[in-house]
DNA sequence: AACATTCGGATTGTTGACAATCCTAAAACT
DNA sequence: AGTTTTAGGATTGTCAACAATCCGAATGTT
């Protein structure tokens, strides 16, 4: 047997696993809208199942920041704030920066590359369709190869709670999702400056790549709450 | 009235809340051995409330990491094999060399750095005195300052669960903690390179300061499973 | 009219019991 | 004797009911 590295995934599928699951996908699927309750008596007729298995897939995703616990009070969907952006962000950056630099230092780098290069092809053939759901699709993807390329698990974990922090920022421009073609050029760019092989300006790069993002959401996030008066911070 | 010092303590406790921590520290303390499974029936009369906190609890500690869960057998203590150490202190170098990056980009350096230099002397004193415990305390809490300094409310949550994973690997090596005062005067090192504002010297710093710990343990978990014919990865 | 109080509805937090699953080990078979 | 089968025990997974807590509206007071 030449590779015995797979580790014989068994994942039993336990229930409250399935239902975590379910009510992940319809958040970053905008069928909860933000600052929304979730009811657990409510989810756990729909699911045909009693409050035990919804309470801990709660409690799942509370954990993953896809929600927030109010003692006594129930279950949110979070709103994030321009803070909460900018530190999404920023973890991101620190995560794929050290995804990067190791990824860049190993042997898969040529791999690697292709990959990443394959998928900007995807993504320009998708901006040129003007299917804008999938050109997101493939900007998660992207990262998230990136990152997981970098071999390590507990990484690859961290990044997928703050992806799917980033989905939910998405949610707040809700379809304002920028089309431009920019967006395939920017990624073109990042993967070809990674297959250069240089490192510094790989990760110099990563900072211009999430200005924007976070410029546009920053934007988009002063003029929701202009019509709500909001607490100063 | 003169003293608002009373910082309103909202902070509900939920009783799975309490209890969760109550095992963490247990955990952490080594009250249970690495590998051992722990009963939920058990922990509940122990604690003497039903299983639904107690199973919230555990659900908790498992997705910090710090239990393992296998569908219908029960939790565990994982064993932390030399995989998982790399993983851990490579994210550990992630995290704070962000953490680094942007605090020595700040105007806040000196107070941090300041921060960081008392609890070296603390340190320092703790090791005069062969107090390894304390010298273990103070070694984390020096990183985590310097994490929660860079003021990112998620890379600090981030860091909180690794280093948990961290004193896991601690009680690998149980009592055999390295207590040479060769440990302070790293983190003098590190402390002085951070202050000097060389943010490049400051991040090649850390894979030094790291590469010991790893060496060590790496050695220690070969020996210890030199006895058990283990599995080949 | 403005403020404090109390009551009601709703939701979460907790409990004890029941069902499903898994591991161990004894027993039956070749 | 060695292997398969099958019961036993134990533990987790799930359920429906009970208790505690919170919010908001209605009521009473100044």
């Amino acid at each position: 047997m030449a590779d015995t590295n797979t580790i014989k995934r068994l994942t039993r599928r336990t229930l409250s696993g399935q239902i975590a699951e379910e009510i992940r996908q319809a958040i970053l699927s905008g069928v909860f809208p933000l600052g929304s309750q979730l009811n657990e008596m409510e989810l756990a007729e729909k699911f045909g199942v009693s409050r035990g298995p919804v309470r801990e897939a709660l409690q799942r995703l509370i954990q993953e920041a896809l929600l927030v616990s109010e003692p006594h009070r129930g279950v949110f969907v979070p709103e994030l704030n321009d803070r909460d952006l900018s530190d999404i962000f920023f973890v991101r950056e620190a995560i794929e920066g050290s995804a990067i630099r190791r990824v860049m230092k190993s042997e898969a780098l040529p791999e690697v590359s292709l990959t990443l290069k394959r998928l900007v092809v995807r993504m320009d053939e998708a901006a040129r369709a003007e299917d804008w759901p999938l050109v997101a699709d493939l900007d998660m993807e992207f990262h998230r190869e990136l990152v997981d390329a970098a071999g390590s698990s507990r990484l690859s974990r961290m990044y997928a709670t703050v992806q799917a922090e980033t989905k939910l920022c998405l949610l707040m421009l809700r379809g304002g999702y920028r089309g431009s073609a920019a967006l395939v050029e920017e990624h073109r760019r990042l993967a070809d400056i990674i297959a250069s092989g240089n490192v510094a300006a790989a990760v110099d790069e990563l900072p211009k790549h999430f200005g924007d993002p976070v410029r546009i959401m920053h934007k988009a996030n002063a003029a929701r709450e202009r019509g709500s008066s909001s607490e100063a911070a």
